[in-house]
DNA sequence: ATAAACCCTGGAGTCTACTCCAAGGTCAAC
DNA sequence: GTTGACCTTGGAGTAGACTCCAGGGTTTAT
């Protein structure tokens, strides 16, 4: 059994998230003592041992706490369904990294143009391309 | 001279964005009617444009708010001092995508290693791995 | 007993980029 | 004149994931 402070050293988040993580159903605690201090078991642990790995491929609390109610109740849910929700991410993930590449070869492309000297920032290729738009390949 | 209303059909941003962005120092109205109403110029087109290609870039509002700083006063500043920002935007972007690529490999091995089918969640790969973090190589 | 560490709650704040609401004044077209 | 579109302001809300504050109770070690 540890205190919340106990259960913060342990995992490594913080006593206030932990609250609000409880606060959004991703946690509770296993009972509280006559002084109304939260009292948590081991399965807390593996609890936000869960949702950081979770968090760590990109899963929002969101999508956690879905991820954690298919966990609690797996012989009403199937293989499909989780990977389902797996795949969605997936796509997510894929679409934000199309942008950031575009967004990347658009930086490239000011960047190269640009000479980086002392000169005085009047002639600058970067300031031009953003008032005149004048990028044709970044979709500017 | 254009009336907010205007401005935003113009530049398809809405009127409240337009007052928050006058809020944050991006605009200016070059002036206000007697009533109080807003007038605003080619000039407040033309700076909205440039915003407008600078998030498009990846620019936050904040560094946009720096590189009009940088425009309006071109000879105080150098074509080194624009450069350097934009590598720092640059390397920022790439930081995003080693983090996404790492997401999407790791998002990509959980599928790879689930079944998909019907069968009970009890089995489930995807959820065993986040159970345990036996996913040597994502680094969960 | 004392002091410090620890805990509780409710509420508010941070960050970023908007978006909405309420109340009331102004402008343009009929 | 009337009505509807338009504008103003101040303030609050959204999304998501925290983080901080104030006031007060509890536990632990000295």
């Amino acid at each position: 059994m540890y205190r919340i402070g106990e259960l913060a050293k342990l995992t490594g988040v913080s006593n206030d998230t932990l609250r609000y993580y409880e606060k959004n159903k991703l946690i509770a605690p296993a009972g509280r003592t006559d002084a109304g201090y939260r009292m948590y078991e081991d399965e807390a642990v593996r609890q936000i041992r869960f949702i950081q790995r979770a968090k760590g491929v990109g899963f929002t609390l969101s999508d956690i706490n879905e991820l954690l109610s298919i966990q609690l109740e797996k012989t009403e849910h199937s293989c499909h369904e989780v990977k389902t929700f797996t795949e969605a991410k997936l796509a997510d993930v894929q679409q934000k990294l199309a942008e950031l590449n575009r967004i990347k070869l658009a930086l490239e492309k000011l960047n190269e143009a640009c000479c980086g000297g002392p000169e005085s920032a009047e002639h600058c290729s970067i300031l031009q391309a953003l008032e005149t738009g004048d990028l044709a390949d970044t979709r500017l």
